[in-house]
DNA sequence: TATTTTTAATTGATCGATCAATCAATAAAA
DNA sequence: TTTTATTGATTGATCGATCAATTAAAAATA
């Protein structure tokens, strides 16, 4: 019963399904009609607007990207001072609906299908940048440049691993826990080289460098 | 050619080519007839063996989780004090082998796998937990129990994201670089309790408990 | 010792199921 | 009448699993 117009709203409701159908099911061996009953639509319309399984997780995925790099814009705005950037950075990252289970179950599948696929691969490349260069940033305004880069590949590791023991589901870390040793991991690491650059501060700080 | 003795011979063969082929696809999806090519059999055998692939598959990650416990025993046996053991739980989870792109990648498409299968999801929990309590022995007798426990969480979700990274391969973090950030990380929260503890210490220690 | 029987190892052939992808057909809006 | 939206039916390929058949070693029997 064609109403014109459907197409963006498709490829949306596609789009959608595939994240929820991935997330619950853990991996991309979901089927295309799974992901398409989940949509309300058949299979055969999800591969005329998608052209193949694979560009549609690819979709997905960039539509995440989208909407984290949307919460983090959003976020930023109202941060003022550089470490308030930073916890803006690190509490996005830890939000309800980007740390849910679903979410980090599809994730983790998209993970894995980097593996195989060269664009999939570039994608979680382009989050895996971003997230690191947005710690960086602020960061190095916050100490000097090479401890900068130190710091943000630590917090950016234990962002990752946080997700990774979300998706287990074993020890359950909860959100403000994640957040809370994320931000303890970043001020202890401050005041380390903090207390290594003032070195009259009655205590020997712990080094950093270790390379 | 029937040479009589050849079960476990077989089982070894079709585990390690498990894990090489699961390695090097990324996934689970490699054929059980893949995995008998680089085992030099048929996929006949491997099914006369295992029953079925996600039996070969659970195998595999039995094995791959003895091998690293020999190998944390090992690296204990060398160290004496708290402080040493946890640096060799650390190093142990950083081995070359361990560390490899193929055997990251095994461990991805494990951990994916996990979401579908729970006597997987199961395994890698068992993982997760010795990784925890390894981590948290030494630690308790570096400092409080509570500080301890935080800690411990910290380093293990760091370890698992540094893995995550190495999967992807895109901001290759080395090695050594892994070894330091983590040992970095544990430096500077028993730095950060220390100061707690000892308030007279000069300058305000950065606070950990933001719970 | 010689012969027969049993058991272990191994595979080729094949079945059945699943699934991505294609396509022709239909229905209604423009 | 052309275009857009939509699907049911079908195809072709892939793969896990099964099974009967084969080979040779080992064990039992004569």
């Amino acid at each position: 019963m064609p109403k014109v117009g459907m197409e963006p709203v498709r490829r949306k409701a596609l789009v959608d399904a595939t994240l929820r159908a991935v997330g619950d099911h853990g991996s991309l061996t979901v089927t295309m009609s799974e992901i398409a009953r989940h949509a309300g639509v058949s299979p055969a319309l999800a591969h005329h607007y998608f052209g193949s399984k694979e560009q549609l997780v690819i979709e997905t995925i960039r539509s995440l990207l989208r909407q984290l790099r949307a919460d983090a814009v959003a976020a930023l705005r109202e941060a003022t001072t550089p470490r308030e950037r930073l916890s803006a950075v690190i509490r996005v990252n830890f939000q309800a609906h980007q740390f849910a289970p679903e979410t980090v179950a599809a994730w983790l599948a998209f993970y894995s299908e980097a593996q195989r696929s060269e664009s999939v691969r570039r994608l979680l490349v382009v989050y895996a940048r971003r997230l690191n260069s947005s710690l960086l940033s602020s960061l190095k305004q916050l100490c000097p440049a090479e401890n900068a880069a130190q710091i943000a590949d630590g917090a950016a590791a234990m962002i990752d691993g946080l997700y990774l023991r979300q998706g287990l589901r074993s020890a359950p870390v909860s959100i403000e826990s994640s957040i809370a040793l994320t931000e303890s991991y970043v001020d202890a690491q401050l005041a380390a080289v903090a207390g290594a650059a003032l070195p009259d501060a009655g205590r020997r700080a712990p080094v950093t460098e270790k390379r």
